[in-house]
DNA sequence: TACATAGATGCAGTATTATGCATATAGTTC
DNA sequence: GAACTATATGCATAATACTGCATCTATGTA
């Protein structure tokens, strides 16, 4: 019971559920997370652990990329139907259209790229 | 999303979970609920306040007596699905079954008339 | 080997949450 | 209306969680 009360302290928090949302969509680098969200580097990198910690993503390395994605198959059954349930929930919140749709023009450039565009506007 | 996460604020507590295990076995009033689980009023009161005030609990005052039930007809069809699949996850738990063998030894007292036994042992 | 870069993490400050104690409130009973 | 009682709640304190900044790690590249 104590993991359960964990996943939903891990749920319990607006950033992280909008990281599921992009999660949803396709598999996500830390920097397209922090792009697509407009958040920290540090910030969206501890939430991605943080999902990872409970047993909603999986990872996998490309260089210097870490790369998260649910992970379907290794997630127990209660978690998977939490899962499905908040699923359904997001289906129609605006915000959660407008991060997607972020998402989509979100380019796999890492953090000291991202900052130096960010300085330049 | 604003209430997903005040949802999942809700669940993301031990004690409130095991106050929504034994409102899956019947109604409660505040007092059956501190007898089960040995927790103070005021932590049983404000359990139960928090579980009604996301909607997952309806209310009835019998006199001095407020029993607190789920609120199925009225919820909403996210909340029934997180419910759900939170219900799932207390099957075969430990706690959650010693606590709904106790709710049935628990008797509709008052604080004060428990607080004495209490004292007197 | 030296440097650059993506991501992870320690630390500190801030904000939020949990909880006990005392007290308020609202029914009940005499 | 006075006393009693179940529940609710204000307040203070303690515990937890969030986040940015700086730094560390590990991989890639020249």
């Amino acid at each position: 019971m104590r993991d359960l009360v964990k996943v939903y302290k891990v749920l319990s928090d607006g950033s992280r559920l909008r990281v599921l949302n992009l999660l949803l969509e396709r598999e996500c680098c830390v920097c397209e997370v922090m792009q697509a969200l407009e958040i920290s580097q540090s910030k969206a990198s501890r939430i991605l652990s943080a999902l990872y910690d409970v047993g909603f993503l999986k990872l996998r390395k490309d260089g210097l990329w870490s790369l998260y994605s649910f992970d379907w198959d290794g997630m127990d059954t209660h978690l998977k139907s939490i899962l499905e349930a908040t699923k359904q929930a997001f289906e129609g919140n605006e915000q959660m259209t407008i991060d997607r749709e972020r998402l989509k023009t979100a380019e796999r450039l890492g953090p000291s790229c991202i900052n130096k565009r960010l300085k330049a506007k």
